[in-house]
DNA sequence: ATTATCTATAGATCTATAGATAATGC
DNA sequence: ATTATCTATAGATCTATAGATAATGC
């Protein structure tokens, strides 16, 4: 029964901040944008509701913050050859804590009608097709890139929401193997060497 | 101004209910369950709200008459051979209407704490095992195939919730093509020729 | 004194229902 | 007369805000 007085939470502005955006991040993500509310948020970041629109205006910006300290993290920062590899390997990676993988599944799954996850997912979108577009030469790259992001999201729905299995236990060197090989052959690089 | 007097519509109970089950079935792909409201399917229906209760139930009720009259179309009857090309020729038809595409997209958007909705994720996902799982030797078949699996939710993802060009403007064969190329290394089929 | 935190509540939805109205079938 | 359709509204959220309370820094 700590529960006497209301008795004021120590003062710790940006730990407060840091507590939210965590926990939005991970509301968002098992649960989309609409059926989470401020006050699972606030809940979660165990602080009182109203610290949500002093810190970040809305809820939507809050939404925003979220995917503003994630959007860049999916591509990493590695030869082309690597990113796949390396975005795979993040995604399955078992530290990650799973229905946490990511916000842009939060982004995908929250409808189309706002702008800003509108351009995280455009962006997202244009990140990969400039990476992975130069490791194929075929005249219809941008489409081929499209399909590996394709596989990606739905890897990612498949992982999260549905939590399928065996997909979900698999083993993550089985998984990467699999899909990697598939993609190679999908963005298959013209076999003649090119000069240089 | 054809607002003269409130004016009830005729009367055709089937019709009205149709006409939900359309409407409903629409705008749960294009938004997703929670953004669509009650009063959106109605109106687009063309019918008074107060009737989608009458004849349905709730909203919930109505979200689940959507997914059951859906749920089984994804795998068509055919030999497995063919399910996952006509799935995809289905999936890429440009005579169907995108963002229409199927309700399972609303099934997988609307998030897992909806038993019924969850039913039809795991149904869905054993269909497709069961009959794509034929078609691979490989003793991880049931992974391979939900990598399949993977990839078709994110086409529709990409396609009806991000409409991702050039995706969605792509040429259907061309898509079908590639996809079913890599695919079929996917479930390689053990290339020495078993007896039979 | 400053400002992080909390209380209380306004205002806007949204689902769902009860009961009134009007179109059809006999 | 029956019943499909419509009106009006209850009741339950949910976002957001205004102003009170209390923990820290000087």
């Amino acid at each position: 029964m700590t529960s006497e007085a209301p008795e004021h939470r120590r003062r710790d502005a940006s730990a407060t901040k840091a507590a939210l955006l965590r926990a939005a991040q991970e509301l968002f993500t098992e649960r989309g944008y609409e059926r989470t509310t401020v006050r699972d948020i606030a809940d979660r970041a165990g602080v009182n509701q109203a610290l949500l629109f002093r810190y970040f205006g809305t809820k939507e910006d809050l939404f925003h913050a979220v995917l503003a300290t994630q959007s860049r993290v999916l591509v990493a920062e590695s030869p082309a050859e690597q990113v796949l590899a390396e975005t795979l390997a993040r995604m399955l990676n078992p530290n990650t804590d799973i229905g946490q993988e990511s916000v842009w599944l939060a982004a995908l799954r929250s409808s189309g009608h706002d702008s800003a996850a509108d351009a995280i997912r455009k962006q997202l979108g244009e990140d990969y097709v400039r990476v992975l577009g130069s490791l194929t030469d075929a005249e219809d790259a941008d489409l081929r890139v499209d399909l590996v992001l394709a596989w990606l999201v739905g890897l990612g729905m498949l992982r999260s929401v549905v939590r399928k299995e065996p997909l979900v236990s698999a083993d993550p060197e089985d998984v990467a193997r699999l899909v990697l090989r598939s993609v190679s052959v999908l963005l298959e690089r013209v076999d003649t060497e090119p000069a240089g």
